[in-house]
DNA sequence: ATGGTATACTGCTGTATAGGAATATAGCAA
DNA sequence: TTGCTATATTCCTATACAGCAGTATACCAT
């Protein structure tokens, strides 16, 4: 397939794991999956100062993973895109398999007591 | 689905996008999807100093994204998976729908700049 | 042993950014 | 207007980390 990526399609690819790479912005993320969300919903349902909410969802929507749509006083946040759900049961995944990994080495080392 | 993610399952989560949220690596990933690699060899491939390669190196190690061999003095450093390219797909994929949508943008403005 | 090469590590500096507190803006009500 | 609420932004501090230079370690050759 493709072999040359420009520097600047890596930094548009780096920016985007940037965002996912917050645990924060993962559980904003993780409870708009059940639904669109206000701002003062999400400092519920999170436990965030509202500051802090407010500043993770505009990096979110700067890059494309929420949109937003304005409702009187309130502003409703909901997910662009599943993509972010997507990239998180792959890495999920792969946690897994690291896990399962870890469990064979420390079934090995049993094995290896019991035997001495 | 699941709903409910415990604080260190998204740091986990985070954890790992974060390696990936950085240029350099996902060019020494990209390199390395060529085949197995030496340091100096990802040195000239990458453009990148000894200690650069090294260090980028040590942390996707550790995150299980790429495997080692020790071959006499040099080290052989291998894709563990091709599970990062799959992740990077989906986001060239919202890297191309961002794209498409600023290109119907500008149409659009040029439309009504004809109109006009 | 000595020397040379490949890789890893340490200490440092600058930069980016997360989070808190405070302030500013937007929209609604009276 | 004034006051109130929801959201955004600004300023600040602390932390994390990328990259550099230098050094240390590991391995091979002689």
């Amino acid at each position: 397939m493709k072999r040359i990526v420009s520097p600047e399609v890596l930094e548009l690819i780096a920016e985007r794991f940037r965002v996912l790479a917050d645990p924060a912005r993962l559980q904003i993320l993780n409870v708009l999956q059940g639904g669109e969300q206000t701002v003062t919903d999400l400092m519920r349902t999170t436990g965030f100062r509202q500051a802090k909410v407010s500043k993770h969802l505009q990096l979110l929507y700067n890059l494309g993973f929420v949109d937003r749509r304005k409702e009187g006083l309130h502003v409703y946040y909901r997910l662009a895109s599943e993509d972010v759900f997507l990239l998180c049961d792959i890495v999920c995944r792969r946690l897994q398999v690291e896990a399962d990994r870890r469990q064979e080495v420390l079934e090995e080392l049993a094995g290896l007591g019991a035997e001495a």
